[in-house]
DNA sequence: TTTGGAGTATGATAAATATCATATCGCTTA
DNA sequence: TAAGCGATATGATATTTATCATACTCCAAA
């Protein structure tokens, strides 16, 4: 992990969230105050669970992953932080230690927010609180429609979901460099990685996928639709 | 569905939530004004996914059932609410519509208050904002460590962990009246109906509950929490 | 009282998936 | 350059679980 030499403004931030809109100067200027900002690599483990929660993370660029690490066999990925996501937002109300695990997927630039400095925002501005609250519910629902939906497929439909997000909603784009291992697939959605191996094979020799290297193009992208919602 | 006679007056109310504690007279009797209360019997549906959300609830007493319905044979169920829960407050401030659907699961009472009412007291009180946040934030932990902990068991620790739940959390009791039929007990976990059945035969042959009817007795709780960790 | 249906129960079988074994590829390090 | 390691790959086998079939029980409606 390692400070940026020159953090970006707050108040003329390009990825300022919709949640700051209704912080006047004065408060904005606050949360500049009392931020840093951040980039770490691949790899590079930033919370582990159960430590305590001094900051509140804004993702500015690169992707997350929030993993439990109750035993290194049985590690499971809880969700994938794009940017503009408030990492971890999920229990910074509700506990004083993290919960999960969190490691950059890809380089990754954040702010880290003093958690304190957040709460004083939601006590004194009504409007940033129900900001956050409808932020912290799409987050809460994202989370649990993924993890309904997977619960009723079986592991072709369960690797076709994470390929068709990744592709729809974290790339935007049929050809992408895949930022996860077949491992780490596996994980996300609870398949052995032989068999998520397997079945992105299956994929490949069926025409739905290319597979070049760490590059994936979907070229049938319906084909992959239709395995997520019917198996 | 059927208005309760004669309400509760919320500024003397016994259940009255800490979520309220922040309130003062002239907010509490705000809600006291917009709230209706209500009872239920088992099995009556109070919400169908894609209504829309007009009310938050409060559960004073009994349990509420969240699940899905896309496909009979597919239902599932998301959590199991208990007394002093806000039902469904996951999605109330990401949403008009409910996503999922509510029904009773045994005689229920519980109070509607409008939503705009509840969205004004966030915007002008920073302290009911953030109690509320809190209590989204523990509702959401449960689920997920629920979520997460059945991922990682199969299906002789997943019938143990909602026995043990309700034994433990729900009931505070080793003897308990089942509310749920097996069916609902495979939907809760993903198991099918008949190894729901088989898995809590095996529990009762090897001594570790009693089964009389409804009536369940957990005789050795402490084999009932490993079967929970350890699968 | 009978009857039908849902819930419970148990065995047999089929399907899905994990696990084990082995091989290859690409990359880092000695 | 070689050695070693982790990721990918594929086949064979074992395990787990769903599904199908068949009873039995209990309760509510005819």
């Amino acid at each position: 992990m390692k400070s940026v030499d020159t953090p970006t403004n707050c108040m003329q931030c390009p990825l300022r969230s919709s949640l700051f809109e209704s912080l006047g100067r004065k408060e904005l200027s606050c949360v500049h105050l009392n931020k840093r900002e951040v980039v770490m690599e691949p790899g590079e483990q930033l919370v582990r669970s159960g430590d305590k929660i001094t900051h509140f993370l804004y993702l500015q660029s690169g992707l997350l992953k929030l993993f439990t690490e109750s035993d290194s066999r049985r590690e499971q990925i809880i969700s994938i932080s794009r940017p503009r996501d408030f990492v971890g937002l999920l229990n910074i109300f509700s506990d004083t230690h993290h919960r999960y695990s969190m490691s950059a997927i890809t380089d990754v630039r954040f702010c880290m927010i003093e958690v304190d400095c957040i709460k004083q925002l939601v006590d004194n501005n009504g409007f940033f609180a129900r900001e956050l609250l409808k932020n912290m519910s799409i987050a809460v629902d994202h989370i649990l429609k993924d993890s309904y939906n997977l619960r009723s497929l079986q592991m072709h439909g369960r690797v076709a979901y994470v390929l068709y997000e990744l592709s729809t909603e974290i790339f935007g784009s049929t050809g992408f460099e895949l930022p996860l291992s077949r491992k780490e697939v596996g994980q996300m959605v609870g398949v052995s990685t032989e068999n998520v191996i397997r079945v992105m094979s299956e994929f490949r020799q069926d025409g739905i996928i290319r597979i070049e290297g760490k590059k994936i193009y979907v070229l049938e992208p319906e084909r992959l639709r239709l395995l997520t919602i019917r198996g």
